[in-house]
DNA sequence: GTCTATATTTTGATAGAC
DNA sequence: GTCTATCAAAATATAGAC
């Protein structure tokens, strides 16, 4: 059930979505879905905590390992795209959290949000005083890296619709070269020179 | 009123939006909006539509241009940051349409959106012959230049949420700083060696 | 072209039996 | 825990007066 409701919401929405919908996906009850969570508000924010739960945790083990900011930036973009395999919604749902300035996240998850770009913020800041890395605006690096990465994943997952797949903009890229691409043009970036 | 849905679809996306919602903020009547579109779908592919013919007539008269395949990826990102300048709903509009895979975009429509990747694609392969960029995948590319630009343009449209300034995700750039890192970061990846 | 009033459908949510 | 039935609100769309 849980997994059902992030792949409709992700797919079509918070508003997009009726519980009926996801009632009908995971083949249960609505009225189960109102048994476990107080209103549709709350299933939709346990999808994203849960989401951003995993992702915080990731990206703070990889902060606190004893690898070099080089091999952190890549491992953080490795984790990125991995997690979409996992959790197909990630993507999707977080490029709309982006478009509507999260306007149905309590502040519990707002916070676990910080904690992933709080975490990339500091790999930077490592990196930098290393003399490793260049100064970059951590925001425009954030975007630069995380932005790419997300974006093709959501597109992949859209690519089967049909009248979508022939289009250029939707043709599948594998997670392998994905982060291959995301590892280098990261490294460019950020390199010293 | 065209402006007025524009900006109510890309706040709270197609089916966040009522109609009654538009007319409000249009100060017209509701069904004055029937008078002049078919339904609420029509309203919003009038409003798409006109955003990336938009986008494709400036992309495709750069491609055209005598400027050399480094100035026209200049140009192609300049030109996506100043659109959003003009019309603020295009970076979330667009980033809510690769979110959901267009699900209520016309074949038209689609076809608009192909003419700005094929320019794009087109640039790529005159740098490459030109022996000025090496080989990368177009989708790759487009997505890394593309994605951070319009990620940038929509965080900011919704800083001004309260509780959302204060995130260092949603602290804004200006857009000169990121036209200028755009510009730096693609020439970088895309750079011959 | 503009507005009021309203028909119709969908949707979030709950009461209450088992 | 599970399900049926249903209420109340909201939303799309239209009829019809002016």
């Amino acid at each position: 059930m849980f997994a059902a409701a992030a792949a409709e919401f992700s797919a079509r929405g918070f508003d997009g979505v009726s519980v009926d919908d996801i009632a009908a996906a995971a083949k249960v009850n609505k009225a189960m879905i109102y048994y476990h969570f107080a209103d549709k508000l709350a299933l939709y924010r346990a999808v994203v905590a849960e989401m951003f739960t995993t992702l915080g945790g990731a990206v703070t083990d990889i902060v606190a390992s004893d690898k070099t900011p080089v091999v952190k930036i890549n491992s953080f973009i490795e984790t990125i795209v991995r997690l979409a395999d996992v959790r197909p919604w990630f993507p999707t749902l977080m490029l709309r959290e982006i478009a509507e300035g999260a306007p149905h996240l309590d502040l519990e998850t707002l916070s676990l949000i910080r904690t992933v770009f709080g975490g990339f913020a500091a790999i930077l800041s490592e990196g930098e005083a290393a003399g490793v890395f260049r100064k970059v605006h951590p925001v425009l690096a954030y975007t630069s890296i995380v932005g790419p990465l997300i974006m093709n994943a959501a597109r992949e997952r859209v690519a089967a619709r049909p009248g979508r797949a022939h289009l250029p903009m939707f043709l599948s890229i594998s997670h392998d070269d994905l982060i291959a691409h995301g590892q280098h043009s990261a490294q460019l970036m950020l390199a010293a020179d």
